[in-house]
DNA sequence: TCATTGTTTCAGTAACTACTGAAATAGGAG
DNA sequence: CTCCTATTTCAGTAGTTACTGAAACAATGA
């Protein structure tokens, strides 16, 4: 039997093992954390960017960079590059801490804010080019640029009709985002409160 | 000179030359249908597909597969395999001409229907498993899981915050979700009228 | 100044996704 | 049934994106 000798973890691993409830308060945190990742992944953010705000965010309290390093088995050069673009994205900010040396970071904690600032950002890099293009299209097809006779034809008309209903949608669909960005840090419950009490 | 001669593509390109109106029109809709790839490849969904339909909703007409390959350039897989997803997705549908024997493929019209159907889906599979996630993890950080003691911890505590605002605000954003797709078809600018009347 | 600790960058590569082209399959017409 | 045309499937591969690990860099303190 080997209960007698020095096991092999406390030499290698100084971390004292963690309690019961520690143990599923991890597990739990990964459970979320995991699933956070697999939503980010299909709305066209990287996995490890969603994880990484998801364990900032579900940890409450600021974390450095080999914390998360460790915490979600990534390499130090992926930490670094991902906890800067959630910099950028302005959802999770870097934090120095009196007297030490290396860098902190936590997330936002306004859940309605963090939405916003992604919406905010989403809409201008991908539908704003879109509504602009739309509009591009439209002027390419008007009388002016075909001439009368033209613009007249079936064709012409059917893309023509469908670029202004296209227009209309996403101008309203813009006028919404905009409440939900200009609302956001007031709780966007008021928003939502008159839409659902309308109906 | 070779003017007297059959053109050769005369021989191998049976089309005529486009006129200039018609040259025009393909040319913006294929201004219209790169956009819409290249934002659909940032929301998640891929280039092609995106493509395949911005194509049959721009053009108004029905397309056979042959069309899309040739308009799209691509191979006759990939355009069976996209335009079959999309039916799945339920924004375009099949069409068969009466005596024709392939068949075609036309967009849905309604411009609040194709983005109903598409966020109705889109919650379904990824905001409703988050959801339910949040929910177990609750279960999993709860006084009857952890013992009074250990749920007071502050770690804990900070954690089921952090899981209650989240899922408040999905709630909410469920609902909102659940007025867009049942408003879908009368158009939901009524439900945009209401919102931008109480601001 | 140098040593130490922490951070960023980036070339190389692993992992993944999308696409092709050809073969298999389906189904209508004769 | 067979022939013919349209459609689907899928193995192989091209193209893309994400990640690692090491080296360069920055900042602090002795």
């Amino acid at each position: 039997m080997d209960t007698l000798e020095i096991p092999v973890e406390t030499v290698f691993a100084p971390k004292p093992a963690l309690s019961a409830a520690e143990e599923k308060l991890k597990v739990t945190q990964d459970l979320f954390i995991r699933r956070w990742g697999e939503m980010g992944a299909t709305w066209g953010i990287n996995r490890t960017m969603a994880e990484i705000h998801a364990l900032l965010y579900i940890m409450g309290q600021p974390c450095c960079t080999d914390d998360v390093m460790e915490r979600l088995n990534i390499s130090r050069g992926n930490a670094s590059m991902s906890l800067r673009g959630l910099c950028d994205w302005g959802i999770i900010r870097r934090l120095h801490k009196r007297g030490e040396r290396r860098e902190y970071f936590e997330s936002l904690t306004d859940v309605w804010e963090i939405f916003s600032i992604i919406a905010a950002e989403r809409k201008r890099r991908e539908m704003d080019p879109v509504l602009e293009t739309i509009r591009q299209c439209q002027v390419m097809l008007s009388e002016a640029s075909l001439g009368k006779a033209a613009a007249k034809r079936e064709s012409v008309q059917l893309t023509r009709e469908r670029l202004a209903s296209m227009e209309e949608f996403m101008e309203v669909t813009n006028k919404i985002f905009q409440q939900f960005i200009g609302n956001a840090k007031s709780g966007l419950t008021r928003v939502v409160k008159v839409l659902l009490k309308a109906f």
